[in-house]
DNA sequence: ACACTTTGTGAAAGCGCTTACATTTGTAGC
DNA sequence: GCTACAAATGTAAGCGCTTTCACAAAGTGT
């Protein structure tokens, strides 16, 4: 692999020259330059980007760390970061956090020893007092999904209550009043905005549902089976269930059908994210939309903006869930 | 961000031996190395691993390179590299291809100038040629799915043919006759495996089937949804339907659905690949098991292997699918 | 006691770039 | 032609590590 050296040999020019040509950031005469150029192509020259970062202090590449990395949810956000950074030549290191704190801490050592130039987080398990230091401690850091006070201009969220909200107002709003709903675990910061939401639909509509009308989950497929189990079994009836994800809507759906319910005739079924799966399910899903490519293009936004400062468009930190009605929502006559 | 130096300084030795305390390669007294620790925990202390890429060579960085970020299929698979590399302490550098020829080069090219140690491809458009000099051109690359002549020990790949047999067969041997057929786009190798196997096995029950039952798919689930409206205008009767990948076997179910055929009741229908979507469909979908996160896992097992030689584990080249039974097949009376 | 290994350590030369600073060259004004 | 200043270019000092080499200290065998 040639070297700098020798496209300055070859060019008759000095390394700062080559350099200058390289970087584009200082003016160089256009004989030079030329010579530069077709040295550089003769010799097939790829600038070592290991010894530009080390000289120049800037890896122009960013971490991101998501939750998993299968997953229809990650893979939409990772495939938007990547997209709209490697579009501005920066790479992306990806590690996986497993929702467990010390993994997540493990893998943010990880991305920082490589000396990332910032940091796109979607993590549950570490504090916000640990991602408030980290942003200090030098390494920029935009966190997704997640609010964190002091930190609001790094955070690309979803307004999750909204999200909570709208599902189950459009289901009180079909004349479903007994809405069961099955949570996801609630330590998790965006669960609870999503179950603060459905509390509030339902206490605008007056309305008041049993305790034993509400499990908790954990955003699996078979958690939303479990959960529907422990509904059935329960004695106040509902003829509609909200879930607080994809995953276990189907869960849902799966058990109502094996207990001879149809959806949406017997119950209805709301899910959450709108993951691409909930386009394939019988019936299809209906749902509320969590953009989360164009969350993951909007990090990146974020970054290209405050670290490399080569884009122009607007960052936008909050961004609105929308219903998407398909079929397993029906109203009560 | 403290450096070699001060640690260097704080513990009273030479920058060499705090380097060969990190590395270990080189015998250090006891008293000098538990110096050297306590003085990296008290300066909190992590190497830059930039500057030791550098100067060793070596980026402990592999560059893994999918068709597309998003989907069942690579997220069990970029799953699997991540977990085993970074087990080695490595780094994943992510980007996507997007089946396109320029794509594929040109991501190619840009984890190369990272420096990565060695490559993980997934990619359908670069030919084989070009795989082999960028091989010989000193980055090590490792492909999977996909057979190379002259580069078959870098390949993991899964038997295509053999699932593509298994499939049909399985159908055969539940007494169908008219099978039909949808396949992935035919420019793609494994899919052109898939349908030798499926070939095979309708030759070994001496099955003649018309050319209307084969479409060519798209891999997506409108194109299974379109070659399902497709088998239905033409004449030929049919009793079961293979798919090249679980998405299209959704779209053929769906539409079979729409048409008011029960599936299986009505038509039997095989799907590919054994995505997670499958479990949750309805049916629950039939399938061939593609082990594509235990295929990452080996890939980043051969890196490790041969590049880094911290692995132990043999390499397996070539993985075998298997029948996966749900409910979306039934034999023939 | 000697010569000879072995072992531990430090000095210093890179790795391939960027960039502050020094130097040269070009240009305009007089 | 000379000065004054700007533009273009070169020089060299790093960036934070690894690693070769030299050398001193400490064992070994005789």
């Amino acid at each position: 692999m040639a070297t700098i050296y020798q496209v300055s040999e070859l060019a008759g020019v000095s390394l700062a020259t080559v350099s200058r040509v390289m970087n584009g950031n200082t003016r160089v005469s256009e004989a030079k330059r030329t010579k530069v150029l077709e040295a550089m192509k003769e010799l097939n020259y790829r600038p070592n980007s290991i010894a530009q970062s080390l000289a120049s202090n800037c890896t122009n590449s960013v971490g991101l760390l998501v939750s998993e990395l299968y997953g229809p949810f990650f893979g939409e956000m990772m495939s938007g970061v990547e997209g709209e950074l490697r579009a501005a030549g920066k790479h992306v290191i990806v590690a996986a956090g497993h929702s467990d704190e010390a993994s997540e801490k493990d893998a943010i050592e990880f991305l920082i020893s490589r000396k990332c130039d910032a940091l796109i987080l979607h993590v549950d398990a570490v504090s916000d007092q640990y991602l408030l230091e980290l942003n200090q401690s030098g390494t920029p850091v935009v966190v997704i999904n997640r609010s964190i006070p002091g930190l609001m201009e790094n955070c690309i969220c979803l307004n999750n209550q909204l999200g909570g909200y709208l599902a189950t107002k459009t289901l009180l709003e079909m004349g479903h009043r007994k809405v069961a709903y099955v949570s996801g675990p609630m330590w998790k910061t965006d669960v609870r905005d999503r179950v603060a939401g459905h509390r509030r639909a339902l206490q605008e509509f007056d309305c008041v549902v049993p305790d034993s009308l509400f499990i908790e989950g954990d955003f699996h497929e078979e958690g939303g089976v479990k959960a529907m189990l422990q509904l059935l079994q329960q004695p106040e009836p509902f003829t509609a269930v909200v879930c607080a994800n994809d995953e276990m809507a189907c869960g849902v759906m799966n058990c109502a059908r094996d207990n001879n319910l149809d959806v949406p005739g017997d119950l209805s079924v709301m899910g959450f994210d709108n993951v691409i799966m909930s386009r394939y399910t019988f019936p299809h899903l209906t749902t509320i939309d969590f953009p989360s490519g164009e969350m993951g293009r909007m990090a990146a936004n974020w970054v290209r903006q405050h670290i490399y400062q080569d884009s122009k468009k607007p960052v936008q930190n909050l961004f609105e869930p929308t219903v998407v009605m398909r079929d397993s929502v029906r109203g009560l006559a």
